[in-house]
DNA sequence: CTGCATCCTTAGCGATACTG
DNA sequence: CAGTATCGCTAAGGATGCAG
């Protein structure tokens, strides 16, 4: 049983959708329904063990629908549930700040953190 | 010079606003300019190490700025810089989907006190 | 009052191997 | 294809003390 009391309504929400992965995760799939692979390969740098355990929390918060077809090969997709689609205008607003931040000054943004592995991925 | 390339926008967001305290303190600054000592009496759980560490980032990231009075003893207030306020939609809208997640969950409102200092031990 | 320095603990995260 | 299990590291975070 949680018994977790919140200092400030805010902490609600970073308990759904705080750490490194689950806004990423779930902006992708605002977009669009996805497999398992599908989201390892948008997502270049998340093992296969951060990505399982990020989608089941946030399934088991009622944010996203894990349906599991029967087949061989196995087949998994992962969408947004109703609950999840309240999160949408707060995702597109983060997406949105992060585009105009990186058009404002796509320098400014990793000053500071210099000991940060940069990515050179192609995809974009 | 390296470069750090975002797979996805939103990353940059995340990288202003992620972690453990830094929206809990905007959300806070939002609302008004607050000095050193207040952000840690209505942020009971923040220690001083990482109150400090994170409003130094904020503000190397000019997300927040900080007014030091020269006087004795010191007084030092921090509040929103204009990007900062670029922030105050998506901090009002992280703020009012905590609101309704709580009302949603019966426990976790009964728990929920606005601006009590420290964590109801009876509860833990 | 406002903070930095130091040391220490923890848990988030990653690498790899394995399974239905 | 879609995961789990195990191990281990490191960076995030915490406790305490000192200083302007």
């Amino acid at each position: 049983m949680k018994t977790t009391k919140y200092n400030i309504p805010v902490e609600a929400t970073l308990e759904v959708i705080g750490g490194k992965w689950k806004v990423v995760i779930l902006c992708h799939l605002k977009e669009q329904t996805l497999r398992f692979s599908e989201l390892q390969r948008i997502i270049p740098n998340i093992t296969k063990k951060m990505l399982s355990q990020q989608l089941r929390e946030l399934e088991h918060d009622g944010i996203i629908k894990r349906t599991l077809y029967d087949e061989i090969p196995p087949k998994v997709e992962y969408s947004l549930t109703d609950e999840g689609e309240t999160l949408r205008e707060v995702l597109d607003l983060m997406c949105s700040w992060g585009n105009a931040r990186i058009e404002k000054d796509p320098n400014a943004v990793n000053l500071y953190k210099e000991h940060e592995r940069g990515w050179d991925k192609t995809l974009l």
